[in-house]
Order: C-alpha cells, then structure tokens, then sequence
DNA sequence: GATGAATGAGCTTTCATTCAT
DNA sequence: TATGAATGAAAGCTCATTCAT
C-alpha cells in the first residue's frame, strides 16, 4: 500500500520523466535542424540563425541544448556515427559466415554514407578541417573515439575471419576513396559504380 | 632592314613585355601568400585582409588580378594541379617498362599528396564542399577538367599496359582513401604507413 | 485562557514566522551572492545569470525577492551603508571626549571603505554613474537617505563639539580623496599611506 | 633648381599631407561622437553603434581608427588629460609668486572637473572600474603616465614652494573628495561651494 | 516559491567588396 | 594600379526578463 511519501515521489518522477521527453523533443528538433542547415551550408556557412531559422526557434534558445557551434556541429555527427555503429554491427550480425563478417561491415560501412551522401560531406569536415575550425580537444576525442569504435568492430572480425590487420586497412581506405571519388562525380567517367568496385575489390 | 615602325613596335613590345612580367611576378605572389594563409586558416577562416598583409599589399591591391576570394582560392588549386600534373607525367616517363608506368603514376599521386597534406585538405574542400563554397560552375569545370587530364594521363598508361579500366579506378580510389586516412591519423593505429599499403596493393 | 481563535491564530502566527525567516534567509543568500559578483565583476559586468549560479539557484528564483538588476544592485548598497552607519555610530559612541567625537566618526568612515576597498568602487558607482545605470530615483533617494544619515550623524557631533560645518564638509571630502586615490593607487608614490594623511589633516 | 624627382616628391608629400590631415579630421570626429556618448551612457552603456550614429558613419568605419571599445574609450581619456595637463601648467606659469604655484596647479585641477563633471565621471571609471572593464595593462599604463605627469608638476612646484610632499598628497585628495562631493550632490547640503572650500583649505 | 527554457533585442567585431583618391 | 577608408550585412553569443510548468 503506497503511503504518501511514495505518493509524491511518483508524482514527482512522472513530472520529471515528462520534462526529460520534452527536453530531448526539443533537442532533437534542434539537431535535426542543424543537420540540414550544415549538410547544406556546410560548416562555416551555417549560421545559429539559419539554424534556429529551421528549427523554428530564435538563436537563444539553442544555448540551452549546445553551448555554442561546434557542440552542435558535434552533436550532429554523433548521431550520424551512433547510425553508422548500428548500421555496420546488424550488417555483422545479420552475416552468417565468420570468414566474410568483415567484408559485411565494410560493405554496410559504404552503403551507409553511400546512401547519405550530405552525411559524408559532414564527415569530411571532420577528415579534412577539423582542426582549421578549432572543435576543441574534447569534442574531437568524442568523435575520434565513435570512429575507431566503428573501425574496431570490423577489424575484430576480420582477424576472426583470418584476415590481417592491413587487409582492414586496405579495405577500408579503398571503401573510403571510392566514396570520395563517388560523391565528386569522378567515378561517373568508368561504367562501373562505387559499389560493384567495392565488391570486386572484397572478393579479391 | 627594320623600319621606324618595327623600332616602334620592338619598343612597345619590350615595354610590354616588362610589364607583363611585373604583373606575373606580383599574381604569384598574391597566389603564394593566398595558399599559405588558405592552407592555415581553410578556405573560410581565410580573409583577404590576412591574405594581403601576407603578400605584402593592400587588400584593394588584389582585386586587379582576382576578381574575388574565390578565383584567387581557384588559382591556388590549379596551381597545385600543374604542379601535380608535371609530377605525375615525370614519374610516367622515367618509368621504362610500359606495364608498370600505371603504377608510376598512381605513386606519384601518392606521393605528391602525402608531401603536402595542407593541397590534400585544399583539394578536399574541392571533392567534399564545392557547392557550399559556392565556387561558381566556370571555375569548377576549370579544375575539372585540371583533375580528368591527371586521371586520363594514368588511366592511358593503364590501358597501354593492359589493365582494366576499373584497376585505375580502383587504384586511384585506393590511392585517395589512404590519403585521406593517413591525413586524419586513421592509418595511425596500423603498423603500415600509407605508402607501404599502396605498394601492396598495386602489386596484387 | 486562550480560545479556540487564539490557537489557531498563534499556529498561524509560527508558521508565518517560519516562513518570514526562511524567506529572509534566502534572500540573505542572495544578497550576499550578489556582493561578490558585483564586486569582482562590476555592476555591467555582472549577470543575473552568474549571481544566481553563486548564490545556489536559478535565475527566476531571484525574481521573487527583487524586482529586477538595479533592486537587488541597491539592496547590496544598502547592506553597506547599515554597516558603515553601524561602525560610525559605534565609534562616535566609544570616544569619550565630545570634541573629538567628529574625527573619530571620520576616521571610522575612512576604515570602513579602507577595508573594503570593493565596497567604495561599488559605492562609487553610486557616486559617480547612477544616473547611467538607470537606477531609479525611487532607489536613488532610498541610498541618499542613508548615505545623508551618516554625514548627519558625523556632523551633529562636528557641531556639539564646536566645530563648523565647513570643517564636516572638508573633512569628509577629505577622507573620499584620500580613498579615491588610495584605491586607484595614486597614494603610493608618496611615504605616507591613507590613514596616516587624514589624521594629519585631522590635527590640524 | 627644382629637378624631376623633387617635384614628384612635393607632390607626394602634398597628397600625403592632405590625406593625414583628413584623417586626423575623421578620427576627432569619432572621438568627440565617443566622448558624448560615453558620458551620457557610461563606459559598458555606450555602444559602438551608438557611437557610429552619433559620428555620422557605420560601425565598421570606426574600426580603421580605432582597435575596440577600449582602444577608442582611452583616446578620449587623453585628450581630455592633455588638456587638464595644458590647463594646470598654465596657471601654473602664469601664477608669478613661487610660493603660490602649487596653490595654483591645484586649483586650476579643480575647475577643469569642476567645469566638466562629465569628463570627472569619465575619469572616475578609471579610477575605479578600470580593471573590471579589462583595459589592456598597455593602455592602462598610457593613461597612468599621462595622470602621473598632471601630479609630478604639481609637487614640482609644492616641493619649490617649500611644501612637503604630504602637503601635495593631502591637497589633491582634498581637490578630489570635493569634486567627487560636487558632482553627486552632496556638497549641496551645505551653503558653500567646492571651490571656497578648497580655497579655504589651501589657505590653511 | 522555484525551475530553466524561451524571447528578442542587443552586443562587439569581422567580413568581402567597392571606390574616391 | 595601389591605397585603405567605408559600407552594410552578418556573424556568434549574451543579456535581463518572462512564464508555463
């Protein structure tokens, strides 16, 4: 039999509880807002006005959520790399051959940002100029260790699958520089798209 | 025997010629000073004013020979395409056996890329980020059709030398992929450097 | 013999209390939050942002004890000047001889803001900027009352002791100047320090 | 004989000239724009638009001038200290008894703020709330040499006049505490004004 | 009473570019 | 051609205050 104190502790987690939905609704909103707005601008180009422009929002309210730019800027990639984790660990899973795990997570690597191309130029930012834009330490570590965390997981079935640690390497270099060339068109010129490549390349 | 109106003309082109001379030797320097400030600072955090105090002139001072940030950043990028250009033909004449002059010329690329990852990170900006820098469509097909004549120059050889058209498209995206990996460190975590990868794989 | 009225309105009256204490205390806390921002940031400087966050609690919670920046601005002054009314009051009354009641008035006026060299550029503030900061002359005229409290006070015994008011008046912007440049550190550049200087003046 | 090179180097000189003097013109007009502004609104209540507006031009105008807020805010400090300079070592050298051009110098310090209670408000930011606002130590140093040599004349004449050095200190502290006294209206609850006083006190 | 997200205006500063000189 | 002041818009961010919860 709840007594009074249990009454008003319910009362009070179900508040909070509602509040820390409607919290992370609205973060969400923002997130989803500068994703489109960075994928579109890009990452100078994007203004915390435009942002909050999409987000339906004045820029104010964004401060509460991000503490600035770059956390935002963070915050969006995370996402897309949490995806990128899930995405590659089903592909892993889903596959039953323990010899061809690893050639699964890369494949699932590329179809990833193959299908989002906007994703891979946010990534790139990352690749290229992070360190021009000045995302601090911290908020580089994070990213750092989402990418690893991803390269990891195909690396450990790939030494399962007998493979070494420069077949990972080469493979996911070659999935990656068919992106690359994919998403600025210099792929165009040969018949053959980025992922039949990838394949031939996997089956080596 | 030269009559008065050659003498005049010989002048006139003398004058000419000096001034064409000056006006080459002061482009190149604005181009320098814009790829030095472009490579540490990026394409946005780059301002003309910096640009300018780093050639030694006034910002109106560039205006004459750019039209603007943009071509001034585009004549930086052809610049370093030549450059890339004449490295790579090099590598594919002193090469004597016609079936590795392919291979030549992919480690040339390479090789010209991983000498100066600041041209890599500029380059980037051209594969990732084009649109968003708004890079009107005459400047980018002038440093498309610089990038296609590097391409064509391999993918020549490649032919001659009996591969596939998708080994070079393999091989280049192979060569860019660890490029951009050990531009951001990710090669860091192997043993291998990049150059050893490519050699590996071009030898397949 | 209390009725049944009486209980009810003594149980009142405690809770009331209660409430009027905690209330109190609350805004002690507050207040005295507001001091060290105020002191270490400036009256611009500080925010209600930061105020809030060193005294405990957010920034609506401010609001129900002090209608806005400039109220809670004056209610630090006002702590003050009752300390500084309260030092005065007490050495006028510790010295025995009459004629020198005045100096001692002074001289505790003169340690006062000595020791609290944050004290008198807050107050100063009031002194020389009010009307820039907008504070209202409702609030203006609450200051004045007890700034002029404590000069009367002083002079009362200026006079009991047979002293002119021109001596008051003199004696006290005496006392301001040396604080003034004692605390922008123009004393320095003499022997002499504050304090010495205004007994001095004092004997005369 | 004039030569080529003299005329060419005359007309530079002229052109040169002309374009100093314009600026000097525009650059007094922005700092006489900021000293009505920054008196009336304060030090952190003036904006740099407000400024701009009130100079007739854009806010980005006044940056070729002028590095900040700051830089902009000391200007007009100088030159209202170089004028309290001009004016003290006037009536300095025009007082004829040796004895009596302290007195003077004092004096003359007196009205110049007397006449100009902005310009004492002004100063007494940096008397007091110099190191909240952050005032580079450079500019900081500027002013204080500049305030230092208004003093050092003074007790260069006290010290020819046979005053001791505390007899400067405590003149000018007098000057200042009846200043200060003056401008926020507390002299005025007595019958005689700043001046007489200080007269009376210099007459001590 | 307390919370903290939201507002909307405001801030200083920087920018690419223009243009009179 | 070269200068560098001027423009006008825009940037990221902070502010005091309000108000639904």
């Amino acid at each position: 039999m709840p007594d009074l104190h249990d009454q008003e502790s319910t009362k009070v987690d179900a508040r909070q509880m509602r509040a820390d939905h409607l919290r992370g609704a609205r973060r969400s909103l923002i997130v989803n807002a500068a994703r489109d707005v960075f994928t579109k601008e890009g990452l100078d180009g994007a203004s915390m006005r435009s942002i909050a422009r999409t987000a339906g929002c004045t820029t104010g309210a964004i401060y509460p959520y991000f503490h600035g730019k770059e956390e935002l800027y963070c915050a969006v990639l995370q996402e897309a790399l949490e995806q990128l984790h899930i995405n590659v660990t089903e592909a892993i899973e889903t596959c039953l051959s323990i010899e061809e795990k690893a050639q699964a997570g890369v494949l699932a690597f590329f179809d990833f940002y193959n299908e989002r191309p906007d994703e891979l130029a946010l990534g790139l930012y990352v690749f290229s100029g992070l360190k021009r834009v000045g995302l601090g330490r911290e908020l580089d570590g994070v990213l750092n260790v989402q990418v690893s965390g991803v390269i990891d997981l195909i690396e450990g079935c790939a030494r399962a699958g007998g493979r070494s640690p420069e077949w990972t390497a080469g493979a996911i270099a070659h999935c990656m520089g068919l992106l690359v060339m994919g998403h600025t068109g210099r792929l165009s010129h040969w018949d053959y798209d980025g992922r039949y490549l990838l394949e031939q390349f996997l089956l080596r």
